[in-house]
Parts: C-alpha cells; sequence; structure tokens
DNA sequence: CCCATATGAGACACCTTTGTCTCAGGCAGG
DNA sequence: CCTGCCTGAGACAAAGGTGTCTCATATGGG
C-alpha cells in the first residue's frame, strides 16, 4: 500500500501554507488554499476531507505549537514573570495562527471545542494563579481575564505586525511589556 | 412622498439588533438580521441595499459610538491615565460591536477602508503620546501599539463578558488597569 | 520496459446565500 | 369609504463554493 513518508511531509507542507494563507485571508476559498499549496484541489482533498477537516487540523497543528511553546516555557520554573517572558517568546511565531483559530472558534458555538484548548487554558491561568501566589503579580486581574488577555495581545500583535504599524523585531517586547508592565512609568 | 420620521427610527432599530446579532455571530444570514430584527428580508433590503451596505452601515454606526466616545472622554483634559480611563469606560458600550468590525475589516482586504478609522486611530494615538510626553507613560510601548493593544484588549474583554469568563462588572476595571498597570504588582 | 500510484484538470450536481421581483393584505390619512 | 403606501410572503434566477467523479498523464519502483 502507499503509506509512504511523504504523504506526511506533504500533508504537513499544505498544512504550513494553509495557515499561511488563511491566516492573512480567513475567508480564503478551498482552490485557493490548494493553489498556495502549489497542488490542485483534488489532491487538497485527497489529503483533507473537506474544509471543516482542514480547519480541524490546523486547530491540532494550532494546539501542538501552544503545547510545545508552553513545555519549552517551563511555566512552572522560576519567576512567574520570566516563565510569561519564555512563553510570549515561544508562541510567538504561532501567533498568527492563534488569532485565526480564536475567531474561527467563535463561529463553532454549537459544537463542542477541542479539548486541548482547555488544557491550554489551564495551564495558562495556573501560571498566572502561580504570579499571583508568589506576589508578583497583582491579585484585582483575574487568572482567567490574563489568559484571555494574552490571546487578545497575540492577536493584536501578529495584526499589527502583519499591518507594518509594529516592527516585528518588536513583536516580543511590545506584548510581554505590556501585559506584565502596564503602559505607565514604573517610578 | 413618504419620508416620515419613523424611517429614521426604524432604520436605527434595525441597525442596533443587527449590531447585536452580528457581534455574537458574525456570519449571520440577511434572512437570520431580518428575523433577528422582526421584519422581512424584504422590508431589511429596503433599508439597506445589501449585505455590505448593512455592514458599512455598521460600520459608521461604530466610528459614531467611537466618536462620541472619544468627545465624552475629554481626551485632551488632565492626565492622560484619567483620560484613557473616561475613554475605555465611555467605549465600553460599543466594544462588542468593534469587535465585529475589527474582524470584518480585516476582510476588506483590497478596498481601502472607512477614514473614520484613520481620524479615531490619530486621536487615539495622540493621547497615547501625550502620555509619553508629559512622563506619565513609557516611551518604549508605542503609541500605535498601545493604540492597536486597546483595541485588542477591548475585543477580548467583550468576548470574555460574552463568555462568562469576565464579569460585566470588572468589564473596565480589567481592560483599564491591565492597560495601564500591567500584570506586575507595583511595590 | 511495465505497472501501480499519485496527481492535475476539468466536468458535474448540489447547496447556501443573495438580490430582485411580484402580489396580496393591512393600516392610516384624506 | 377610498386610496396610497408600507409590509410580509413567496418565487425566482444568479453567483459562489463545495464535494464528488472521471480521465489522462507522469513519475518512480520492480
Amino acid at each position: 500500500m502507499g503509506y509512504r513518508c511523504c504523504m506526511a511531509v506533504d500533508r504537513e507542507q499544505v498544512l504550513r501554507s494553509a495557515a499561511a494563507l488563511l491566516t492573512r485571508k480567513s475567508t480564503a476559498t478551498m482552490d485557493e488554499v490548494a493553489r498556495a499549496a502549489g497542488i490542485s484541489r483534488a489532491t487538497l482533498h485527497r489529503h483533507f476531507a473537506g474544509r471543516d477537516a482542514l480547519v480541524r487540523a490546523l486547530e491540532e497543528l494550532g494546539i501542538a505549537e501552544c503545547e510545545a511553546a508552553l513545555e519549552a516555557a517551563r511555566p512552572d520554573d522560576g519567576p512567574a514573570a520570566g516563565a510569561v517572558r519564555r512563553l510570549v517568546r515561544a508562541i510567538e511565531p504561532s501567533a498568527a495562527l492563534l488569532a485565526f483559530l480564536y475567531t474561527e472558534n467563535q463561529l463553532f458555538e454549537g459544537e463542542e471545542q477541542n479539548a486541548g484548548w482547555a488544557r491550554i487554558d489551564a495551564r495558562l491561568t495556573d501560571l498566572f494563579r502561580r504570579g499571583q501566589e508568589s506576589g508578583e503579580f497583582r491579585i484585582d486581574l483575574t487568572p482567567a481575564w490574563l489568559t484571555e488577555a494574552l490571546y487578545g495581545l497575540l492577536g493584536a500583535g501578529a495584526w499589527a505586525v502583519a499591518e507594518g504599524r509594529v516592527a516585528r523585531n518588536d513583536f516580543n517586547h511590545m506584548i510581554v511589556e505590556l501585559l506584565l508592565g502596564g503602559a505607565l512609568r514604573r517610578e
């Protein structure tokens, strides 16, 4: 049977280019996705049963990247602020994909969402809660809100970079410093 | 001719209910919009030539609300931090509509966007720049980024409230405190 | 060389949404 | 009461996207 290694590789490449396109134009057609991947619509359909399956696969990719970033950031090590800095740095390459999935998830109103998000949310919430309990973070901003805010800032940052309103090199600094330090000057 | 006062009123009501629906389900059909407004699709089409026209009208509404909020917040008066607090408070009722338009604008890739946004962006940017020049705000976060971040936090806040992850009463505090003060405790 | 497999191109029907139209009913003002 | 206007309901075609199919082709392994 034709279960070759290149199948997976091709699928991965298609997924990457689909992510790159859909993060820029979330309403792109299956035809556009195929064209962007350099394959025909028929082959795209052979990899992903339909548009839904493609989005689901992108969701799995996004979840995997998030969990890898969480893994790499060691959120339980050292000061919570440092963990947040490591996390944002690790998650930066996935920010655009995350922003796409974030808005896409709002459309899956009825259906239950992938359990992976709950795991990631829980780990992020735990990190912010740890920061509160260690006295680093203020306690009037709930961990759930800080998690949401992180998503929102990642999306806004990705969008601002794509629009050229923020330099790509400043992405980390802008997000981390605003999230941790806010706009006000410290005395 | 039939240019009665109630024409405008009805259109306004339709617009409001369309905003309420589309902010929850951005892919709602013209039929769903009409049904939500309690009118028929034919009458909806008599008010708005098409879906595009409806979204444009919502955009005008959002811009008008933003400018009204800016007006009410007196962004040039007193400390910049206070102006930001007043602004977020004034703009809170429009946050969901803003979030809808924010993502919707990403689809109008080719076309030029409404000039109103540029005006609003300029005023927000001016406010943040004023805060920097007065020494209140840090200078390593650019005014353009603070503007984008405000949009992002408003959207994330509206979404978090809609999902029940943040209490509606905390909306202001969560957004303003994170934007101005950040997550870290002040000494 | 031969064959299997994957691919590209295209045709096709189907569905959803949209925009337009017509027609009948209701309501208010004259 | 009559008339004009607005409205709702429904029909209709057109457009766009999707999913499925067929067929010819090329490419690589045996």
